[in-house]
DNA sequence: GCTGATAATGATAATATTTCGCATTTCTAT
DNA sequence: ATAGAAATGCGAAATATTATCATTATCAGC
């Protein structure tokens, strides 16, 4: 028996692949895992909820609880395969490690997140950690408003 | 009879600035409203959770209930007294406006937080949200790190 | 200074998000 | 294939915050 299933579907490409990836990580590859490390891959909006996971998981009629689903993000944290972000909702939101890092504008009215990088602040943000004495480990930065469409929405009465 | 009490005790100063303060922002002058800005101003942390407050209240022997203390805050918020933070921590945490905006750098062992101001990230931000098409009205800058105490705590072995 | 309309409060229940405990299942190194 | 360790799903618990509602306090008008 093998776990690579025949590539008629593509669903299912590149288990094997993925399988190395939570390996190489040092974390089992259970299968809870895999579904959601392709679901987060192949997903609409990289910034989601672990609610908005496990409700995509069940949609696709497989059968993993809310705490795995919470457990692993966690977990995948830990190994930094994904980041947690927390808007200004209070929940959690994650997304998949995949480019560099960056920064994140959020729209108050739809949702709406784009990304950005801008070097010149992640230097001032050091030097000020410096100047602090501490010893920087992580930092977020979000910028807040209203995105065009939803501008326009709101100036047609 | 006088709501501004006879001044041999320093903690009931300017009961009547404080009430102006908050007709002004178009909120009734209520006793829990004034305790709780009496508090803000008086206690060491200037980032206080609803928590902390209520906690802190209870110490002085008032009787204001927590859902109170997250009504006021909310409120405060709403007229510009206070400002909300999300730290990592994931609660909400309350600081009175005093000076002028600024961000923060959050030790993520003592939870010490220390206040910055740098206008080139302020400018940024603006260009930035600017380039997506947004109308920028809020952002949050948090950094993390170990504070020095921190780190010598640790090096100590 | 009283009074009544109105808004605010405290206690408690409810909600939302996240974590825990534990019996059962799944992985994986042999 | 098997056994031991790790992970899972479920439901209960913990946290943080908000809503409900009967009671109380505030304050504009007298
Ligand atoms: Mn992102
Ligand atoms: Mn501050
Ligand atoms: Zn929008
Ligand atoms: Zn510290």
């Amino acid at each position: 028996m093998n776990d690579v299933v025949k590539r008629s579907n593509g669903a299912l490409n590149n288990v094997g692949l993925k399988n190395t990836e939570l390996k190489k990580a040092g974390l089992k590859a259970t299968l809870p895992r895999l579904k959601i490390l392709e679901l987060m891959e192949n997903s609409e909006g990289r910034h989601m909820s672990a609610e908005d996971i496990y409700k995509k998981l069940l949609e696709l009629g497989e059968d993993v609880g809310l705490a795995t689903v919470y457990r692993v993000m966690t977990q995948f944290e830990a190994v930094n395969l994904v980041s947690r972000h927390h808007f200004d909702s209070g929940l959690s939101v994650f997304e998949l490690n995949e480019g560099s890092h960056h920064d994140h504008l959020v729209c108050e009215k739809c949702g709406k997140v784009e990304e950005f990088v801008e070097e010149s602040i992640e230097r001032t943000q050091h030097k000020i950690a410096k100047k602090f004495g501490f010893k920087m480990t992580d930092h977020s930065l979000y910028i807040y408003g209203i995105c065009p469409a939803c501008q326009e929405e709101s100036s047609r009465t």
